[in-house]
Formats: structure tokens, C-alpha cells, sequence
DNA sequence: AGTTTTACTTAACACTGTTAAGTTTTATTT
DNA sequence: AAATAAAACTTAACAGTGTTAAGTAAAACT
């Protein structure tokens, strides 16, 4: 009774095929300017045979973006393994890494985190229950949690003062990506500036 | 030879009136969500008209924007006459401004300074020099220079620090603007974290 | 070999932004 | 006042979009 498991097998190999092509593509051109037709082009399949396997177009996106958020929380965990001396040093890792992350990824980065995905009444369709963006945000509070506990950021709402660190790290990543002709000053400069304005802003 | 000048001001009013329609529709429902017929409809024009008078929807866009910010600019400007007894009180009064502004009218924030628009080249189109966003941003930069002068800030790169404080606040109304599923905790709250931990980060 | 299930495609709908060509209205000139 | 020129606006169309319903081919089961 192996053909089932075969085939599932094989829907599972197209699944990643489709998802591998829109994946790239969505980097490459933006989410907006890759159209269905063009990725069943890109896979040699007709544009319907994508609806078998994902809802709609957003579905596609959102799923590209829990496996590249992944890799982010996979990073951000390496971080947190490599038990370094304080707490402090570790939570500003992650905020770089974040950044970084952003940078490299920016397409994807833009989906998940600035493009608010909209149906047609306006609501959001972006499920934070469960994302990879969800634990993301975990790891931060974790190492909030971590550096309070050690004394090295003052006492205060762990929710707030997450919060507070992913507006700053979420800020400059956008602007940076969003605002390619605004002068900026040297980018390593003003992530430096963020990190740095923004531990400072939290220490006791 | 009054008959020149009539149909000018002729042309000017349809121009304010699909502004004004373009402006409400783009503010309820989003840009993506209002198509150029849907304009026209509500303005009982045809559709072609609307590019008479703007070269294409992005166009359209920008000059909302332009008029949109227009009004951030005058808040920002009050706040700087009122002639505060703090360069750094005026600093932290024209952040939160900013913040307010932008979940005041945040399709508008939205298409100004979060959806990165691009042409189908990827290059984005909005140009900066001489734009309002600009001008406000000029307004930061002003308070940073006030406030170092006065002591109340270290001292520092002023291009470093503006952009710092701009990644600050908006990161925190993107944020709030696109992410309404998130558990955020109270606005204000967050607001003023966000605020008081920058100031703080860029104290002496 | 015949039947059912699964996988995929064709054709179509109702949209989108945008342009070229045509029409109506307004102003100027004879 | 009639003819001409210019401006304002519309109709029709192109090439594209996401998505669905209906149909076909292939594989699996009986």
C-alpha cells in the first residue's frame, strides 16, 4: 500500500516546486509584479494548477514567509545558543540580526512585515497566531526577560519594552528598504545608532 | 482677455475634485482597493479624464500625499512656534505629532511612507527632493540641532541622530497601522515607551 | 476491462491601468 | 452669424490581472 504514501510524496515535491519558483520570483520582483500566470510559466504548469495547492496568491505568500522566517528564528536561536557572556550582548545580537535579515531578504521582508495584506473589506489577513513572525517575537521577549532578569535593562513591561525594541529594529529596517532614494547616512552607522540609542533608552 | 484665466480655475476645481474624491476613496479603502473607473465613477467623469489632469494612479497618489503632509508640515511648525520652554519638550511634542498624524491617516501613511512603490523595473518612484515628506523630515533635523545646542542631547552626527529618531516613529506606527492582529498592548502605552526610550538613548 | 478517483487544463468572468482615436463643447476668427 | 480652430471629454480597445466552473486525461482500484 506504498502508492499512497508515493503520491503524497509527489504533491509534496510539486508543493515545494511551486513554492521554490514563487518564492524566487516574489524576491526578485516584488509580490506585486509576479502574476500567477507568470509562476505557472516559470513551473511549466497551467495557472490553475497552483490554486490545488495554496488558496489564493496571498496563501502562496504567506506561506513562503513562515519557511523564510524560519531561517530568521533559526539565526536568532543560534544567538541565543552560543551562551554568551550577558544577556544584553545577546538581546543586541538579535536586533541586529533581525535588521540584517531584513536587509538581505527584503521582498520577503516586505511581505511579511510592512505589505498589510488586505482583502477587499479592508480586514487583515495576515494570521499572527502560530506564525513564524509570532516566534520571532518571542525570541525578543525571551531576551528581554534574560537582560532584566541579569539587571542590565530596567525593571518594566516585558510586552512593552519588546515592543518598544521591535517598533525601533522594525523602523530602521523599512525605512531602509522602503526609502532607497532618501539620503541616508552609511547604513552600518544608523543600524549602529538604533541599536545602540535604543539599549541605552532601556538600561536603568 | 478674462476668459483664459475662468478656464483655468475651471481646470484647477475638476483638478481639486478628483483630488478630493482620489483622496477619501484611497483613505477608506486603500489605494490598491480604488481603481481609476471607481473614481470616476463617484466624480461622474469617464475614466480617461482622471489622466488629463495626473499622468497615471501613482501620480494621483503623490499628489495626495504632497497635500496630506502638507498639513503634518503646519502641525509640526505650530509646535516649533509655540516656542516651548525645551528644545527637547518641542522634540518629543513633534514625534508624537508625527505618530498621531499617521494613525490619523494611516492609508494615507501608508502609501507615503510604507508602501514602497515601484515601477515595473523595481525602481521605486517617489521621488524625495522638494516632496513634504522631505520638508518634514527638514523639521526633525531642526529640533535635533535645537536641542543638541541647548545641551539636551549629546553631541553627535545630526543626519545620524534624525534618522535614528525617524526609524523610532515609524517603526512604532507602521507597526501600529499594519499589524492590527498584533497583541499590542496599550497604544499610548507603546507610544510613549517608544518615545521616552529614544529621548532617553540620546541624552548625554 | 470497466469504474471511480485524482490531477491537471481550457475557457471564461469580471476586473485592472492605460492609450489611441473619435466626439462634443467652447472659444476665436472671418 | 457662420466657419474654423482649439480644448475638454468620451468610447472602444489592448493587454494584463486573480480566480472559478466545467471539462479532459491519467492513474488507481475493483
Amino acid at each position: 500500500m506504498g502508492v499512497q504514501e508515493r503520491r503524497e510524496r509527489e504533491k509534496e515535491e510539486l508543493r515545494e516546486i511551486i513554492l521554490d519558483a514563487a518564492s524566487e520570483m516574489f524576491a526578485q520582483e516584488g509580490y506585486a509584479n509576479v502574476s500567477m500566470r507568470k509562476i505557472a510559466d516559470k513551473i511549466e504548469y497551467s495557472p490553475t494548477t497552483i490554486y490545488l495547492y495554496f488558496k489564493d496568491k496571498s496563501d502562496l505568500l504567506n506561506q513562503i514567509c513562515e519557511e523564510t522566517f524560519g531561517k530568521l528564528i533559526e539565526m536568532v536561536a543560534a544567538i541565543e545558543a552560543e551562551d554568551s557572556d550577558a544577556p544584553i550582548n545577546c538581546l543586541q545580537k538579535g536586533m541586529r540580526a533581525y535588521i540584517e535579515f531584513g536587509l538581505k531578504y527584503p521582498n520577503h521582508y516586505e511581505v511579511t512585515f510592512i505589505t498589510p495584506i488586505m482583502d477587499f473589506l479592508g480586514q487583515e489577513v495576515h494570521p499572527y497566531e502560530g506564525s513564524s513572525g509570532q516566534k520571532a517575537f518571542e525570541h525578543i521577549t525571551r531576551q528581554v526577560v534574560g537582560s532584566m532578569q541579569a539587571g542590565q535593562i530596567k525593571q518594566g513591561d516585558v510586552a512593552v519594552i519588546s515592543q518598544t525594541i521591535w517598533a525601533a529594529i522594525h523602523g530602521v529596517t523599512a525605512l531602509l528598504i522602503g526609502h532607497q532614494d532618501f539620503p541616508f547616512v552609511e547604513k552600518e552607522i544608523l543600524i549602529d545608532s538604533v541599536i545602540k540609542t535604543t539599549i541605552k533608552g532601556l538600561q536603568a
